[in-house]
Formats: structure tokens, sequence, C-alpha cells
RNA sequence: GCCCAUGUAGCUCAGUGGUAGAGCACUCCCUUGGUAAGGGAGAGGUCACGCGUUCAAUCCGCGUCAUGGGCACCA
């Protein structure tokens, strides 16, 4: 006899055991449309699950957050049994859901293909039609994996045999197709309407390159047919600001087939890309780092003893002269060492900033490559702190505010922080990883922050902190990171003369802020969708002529925006006003002056800006105290 | 590196077993026009590269390289 309590706080009691589904139903029809499933006591279940004690009850619907999930987890399934109908010999493996959707890999003799794909949609929109009913029955471990050999399925046999003895295991049926699944799930195929089919691809079974490549279907399936749209709308944007398709219609840069992962930055995009070197080389002055510059070349036994040979040897480039081996430079670590070892330090020289616009090669393999984001020759603000272990925590304080400020400079706002934990390729003692670890959380603590360890992904010299910033359109991208550093020091014999006069091994901290130039450049121009703001902007101003009777004011405007230190060009094409303008819009420059009759006569100029249209006339003297004042005030 | 797709003019893209097209951009001419495309003419391509099949390959096959989407990797 139940008691079934309501998210409203209200109360139902009911003669014998209910089905979720009877509660919905029990509390209107239209909820009982749209129940997908129940929350009983908090935990999530199929609307057919029967309730026999006093229970808090919540009917999940697709506008639950619980619902949607579930919906994309049908859809999956949905996709699993389409694909078996159309091919028999499929075996299945895993479908979860992820951001946006989910996905279902598969293990097929041959390829599938984008006609495959189609076919696969179509077919899963008729088993949505036939609206099965889903149903769950559980079954014991070793039934489940003679079921499931018993039916070709040997990859979800083996799902099940790494699944601890004594679990009961659930299987979710609907029409003649059965899947492995925890669920819970939609009540019947028919609720399954709004998805879409999105691309296919190779994944690794459990995710390792050491096993077999499976064929993976992504997909997204959604409450409303709106936000399926919606979401597709979404996706058009984001490629309209792809950094790749900016680069080439502005004109920032480009890469051929010569220098896979290099770029070519055009003169725009090196314009760019100095605004930001010269910002971050005040942030060096700025803050108590000495800016150096090391060779990009040398000797492979360095790198012996620096480990990097070890583990890294299969993505660095070699080069050898006059006998001699050189490993062209994936690091600037080492060569900060060697600069701290030319002479003798002393405790009262610590800590020691070294700070370096540190162009490294890395043969990043050939399917990692990405754009501008992900290269193979890149530049990072590089710099290294030697330190003792007592100052670690004051300079990773100073390090996180000094990032905070530089980010909210640039335009982010939105950063979390990340612990980057001991990977399983290190080196040095676990001792040693503790106190690593130990020192960047109480740094952390000191900052007042929170943060998300992540274990195994640290550097195998130590653990870092990691920066991710958060674009204009939701997506996160690891920027910058400090590291702390017990092992290379010694290794590449590191040391100054202590109070007691006897030599220590300094501490080293690594880190960057923006990470790599390029990488960060991408990211700025696809945050900003191309329209960088004014101090950044590749030309901050261009100055057109109506016709040719203003080219000499034009040009003697453009002179004197320069000689305030505005990047200012003049357009004096015997072209219309208007081309001139939508030409220049496009190009997304920040200000556009147009200067006719009229502005010769009153020696004025008549001034456009991005996004605000026409301003109409002004003197020159006030254009350049408002282009001043857009200017940020100086570095950090 | 692995799976799949793609590679045609500077850019965006059509197209065909008989050595190729559009729009924009470019050059020249006309036009001197007031806030997102004025008009005309012209030039421009070893159809990524290599090897096959074929009387004939940009098109078909194989290989290589690169790019894209994923996976794996990311000091």
């Amino acid at each position: 006899m139940p008691v079934i309590r309501l998210p409203d706080g209200s109360k139902k009691a009911f003669e014998n055991p209910v089905s979720v589904a009877e509660v919905a139903a029990s509390i209107g029809a239209g909820l009982a449309r749209a129940a997908l499933a129940g929350r009983v006591n908090g935990r999530l279940v199929d609307t057919s699950f029967v309730v026999d004690t006093d229970a808090d009850v919540a009917i999940v619907t697709p506008n639950d957050p619980d619902g949607l999930e579930i919906l994309r987890h049908s859809t999956a399934h949905l996709l699993a049994h389409a694909v078996k109908e159309l091919f028999p010999d499929a075996q299945v493996t895993i479908g979860p859901v992820i951001e946006d959707g989910f996905y279902y890999d598969f293990s097929y003799k041959r390829s599938f293909t984008p006609e495959d794909l189609a076919s696969i949609e179509t077919r899963m929109t008729e088993i949505s039609r036939r609206d099965y009913k889903v149903v769950r029955r559980e079954m014991d471990r070793t039934e489940a994996i003679n079921f499931f050999k018993s039916q070709g399925e040997h990859y979800k046999a083996q799902i099940i045999e790494s699944i601890p003895d004594g679990e009961t295991i659930s299987l979710y049926g609907q029409g003649d197709f059965v899947d492995l699944c925890r669920g819970p799930h939609v009540p019947s195929t028919g609720r399954l309407k709004v998805f879409k089919l999105l691309k296919l691809a190779g994944a690794y079974w459990h995710g390792d390159s050491r096993n077999e490549m499976l064929q993976r279907i992504y997909g997204t399936a959604w409450a409303r047919k709106e936000d399926l749209d919606a979401f597709l709308l979404r996706i058009e944007e984001a490629e309209k600001r792809d950094h790749r398709r900016l680069g080439k219609q502005l004109d920032l840069f480009h890469i051929q087939d010569e220098a896979p992962g290099m770029v070519f930055w055009h003169p725009k995009g090196w314009t760019v890309w100095q605004q930001v070197e010269q910002y971050m080389r005040f942030v060096y002055r700025n803050n108590g780092y000495q800016e150096v510059r090391c060779p990009q070349i040398l000797d492979v036994g360095l790198w012996q003893r620096s480990g990097h040979w070890d583990n890294f040897r299969e993505n660095m480039f070699f080069t050898s002269s006059e006998n001699r081996d050189y490993a062209v430079k994936p690091m600037n670590c080492p060569g900060h060492v060697q600069i701290f070892n030319s002479e003798l330090r002393s405790y009262r020289d610590l800590p020691l900033r070294y700070g370096e616009f540190g162009t490294c090669h890395r043969n990043e393999p050939s399917g990692a490559l990405h754009g501008i984001m992900r290269v193979r020759a890149f530049t990072q603000d590089d710099g290294h702190i030697f330190c003792t272990p007592e100052q670690i925590e004051s300079e990773v304080v100073a390090f996180h505010r000094l990032a905070l400020k530089v980010y909210g400079d640039f335009g982010f706002h939105d950063v979390t922080i990340k612990l980057a934990l001991r990977p399983q390729k290190r080196l040095g003692a676990e001792e040693i990883w503790d106190n690593a670890e130990n020192a960047l959380r109480q740094a952390l603590r000191s900052c007042a922050v929170q943060w998300q360890e992540l274990p195994g992904e640290g550097a195998f010299y130590g653990p870092k902190v990691e920066y991710h910033l958060k674009d204009s359109i939701g997506r996160a991208w690891q920027c910058g990171t400090i590291q702390v550093d017990f092992m290379m020091p010694d290794r590449l014999g590191a040391e100054y003369v202590a109070e007691n006069n006897a030599r220590k091994v300094p501490v080293m901290l690594h880190r960057a802020i923006v990470g790599s130039m390029e990488r960060f450049i991408g990211i700025l121009v696809e945050h900003y969708a191309g329209a960088l703001p004014l101090w950044l902007s590749p030309q901050q101003v261009v100055v057109m002529n109506i016709s040719e009777h203003q080219a000499a004011y034009a040009e003697e405007v453009t002179e004197q925006l320069r000689s305030v230190g505005l990047r200012a060009g003049a357009d004096l094409r015997n072209e219309k006003i208007t081309y001139k303008i939508r030409e220049h819009s496009l190009q997304k420059l920040p200000y556009q002056v147009i200067v006719g009759d009229k502005e010769v006569a009153a020696k004025t100029v008549a001034v456009r800006t991005r996004g605000n249209g026409d301003l109409g006339q002004m003197p020159l003297d006030a254009l350049v105290a408002r282009l001043k004042s857009e200017l940020p005030g100086g570095a950090a």
C-alpha cells in the first residue's frame, strides 16, 4: 500500500504496488504521455518500474536533463538496432551518451559508407514508427555471457566478463534487438523522433591504440525539433568562426604541403602575433622575469640527460653535422637550465625567473595536426622559475594572479583550473611526487580557487596546474600551465649555494600563460570570430576617399593617425565607397574613416565603426581620442 | 600512427574515359559614385604527385603526400 511523495510535496496513496507509468497517469494524461522514466528515491528507473513501498517519485520527461540523457541513450540503442537489421553480421560494442548526443561503436567486416549512414538513419525512423515496447529483463552473469556469445556478440560478452561476478546484468529488448544496458530507457521506440546521425569515425576498442579499430557512428537527439535545429545552427555558426577559414578570409596565415604543421604568417597575422608578443614581453618585464634566448638545436646528449630522449624521441626532429647529432629543441627548459648553470648561483639569486618566446619543434603524429591549433613548430611564452621548495607556494600564487589578469586582458573571463597528477610513465620516487603534488595543492588553496584533479595526466617530470579558458561559444581551451619539477634541475646538474654554504638543487617551475602563440592566436580568432579588439587588430583604421579629389586629404589623415601610433592605411582605389565599405567590413576592420568633399571642407572625418555603423563627422582629434580610449591602458 | 572522406584557377565550388567550367578575386578600359557588391573586356589550370589499366586517364585501379572528421597521442 505505497504512499508516493511527489516533488511538489503532495502525497498519493495507492492500494497496490504501482508502476511509474501509473503514477504519471494518475497525475495527468499529458504527463503520462511525456513520461520517459522515473526517479524513485533519487534513482532513475524505467516507467515500468513498480513501486511497492512508500517512496519519493518524480516523473522524468524530455524537459528534465536526465530525460534528455535517457532519450539520447535510447536513440543510441535505436541506432544499434537499425545497424543489426541492415547488417546482421555487425557486432555491437558500446554506445554511450556524450555532450549533445551519443555514439555507438560497431565491429563489421567492411567500412560503413556515407550512404550506409543515410540508410541506417532511415531504418531508425522506421523502427521508431514500429513503436516497439522497450523491455528490461535481468540475467545472472554467466547466463548473460552465454546469451551474447550465442548471438555472436563477442564484444558484449567480453564487457560482461569484466563486470564483477555476482552482479545482476540487465538487458533491454525492443523487437528482436537485445542489448546489455544498465538503463533506464524510454518506454517504447516511438518516443524517439528527433534525432540525426552526424558522422562516421574510427575508434579503438577500449580506447587503446594497440586494439583493433571499430567503426563509430555519432548522432544527436533532442526533445524537440526546434532544439535539433538550434543545435545544427550552432554547429554552422562554429564553422563560420573556424580559425582556418577566417585565417584565409582575413589573410592571416597559411599552411602548405611542404611544411605540414608549420605556419606561414602573412603580414596581417604576424601583426596580431606581434601585439600578443609585445604584450607578453611587458608581462615578463613587469613581473620579475628576464627574457632570454636559447639555441634551436642542441646536442642529443643533453636530451638524453634531461629524459626527453627516452620519453619522446619518436616525436623529436634530429639533424647532424660533422659527426655530431643534434635534436631540434622540443622544449625550452634544458636551455634555460644551461643559462642557470652558466655561473655559480647563490640562494640570494632565487627565485630566478627566465622567460623566452621559445620556438619548439615536435614531430606530432600526422593525425594530430589541426590548423594552427596543433602544429609541429610553435612558439611558447615559456618561463622557468628556479627557486627553493619554500618559494613554490608564493611563486604559484603570483603566477596564478598574473595569468588571470592576462586572460582578462585578452577577453577571457571564465577560467577553470585543473591539477594533473603523476602519470604512468614518470621519473622519480613516489615521495618526490607526493611533495610536488601537495605543494601545488597547497598553493592552489592559497589562491582560494576551486580545481579539479586529473589523475595520470601530469608531465613525466612533475604535476601540473592547467588553466582552461572558456570562449564566447562555450568551448574550453587549455592554455596556461605551471608545473613543479624536482627532477630536471638535478638531472642537468643545476645547483646553488645555500645559506649554510652547502650545494643544493633548486626546484624548477615550468610555466606558460598563453601556451603556444599559434594556438592562442587561433583561439583568439575563434573567440572573437575574427573581429579582434582594437589593440589586436592587424589594421585598426582604413581611410577611404569618395572620389579622387580627396586623395591627398585621405593620405594626410592616414599619416596623422600613423603618427600617433595607430595602424592605419589608406584605400584610394577607384571604387565606389559602398564597395570599399563592404570589403573592409568583411575584413572586420574596427574603424573605417570616410572623407569626401564635405570632410575636406570642414577639416573633419566621417567615422564608421564595426558593429555600430555610421557615427557621422567628427574632428580627427576626436577620433584619435576615441581610439586611444579604446586601447588598454598598459600591460600587466 | 589508425579508420573514413576529400584534393579541379588566388578563393568558393560545378563537371566529364576523347587534355576543362562558373562566381568572386586579379589586369586593363569606361565610370568620380556619400555608408555592405557600377559596367565592359582580358588573363589565369601538367585537374595534388607517381605507377598502372586503356587507342586515349583529370575521371578507373594501386601507391605516396597533404587536408578534413574522429580515435590514439600531446614533454
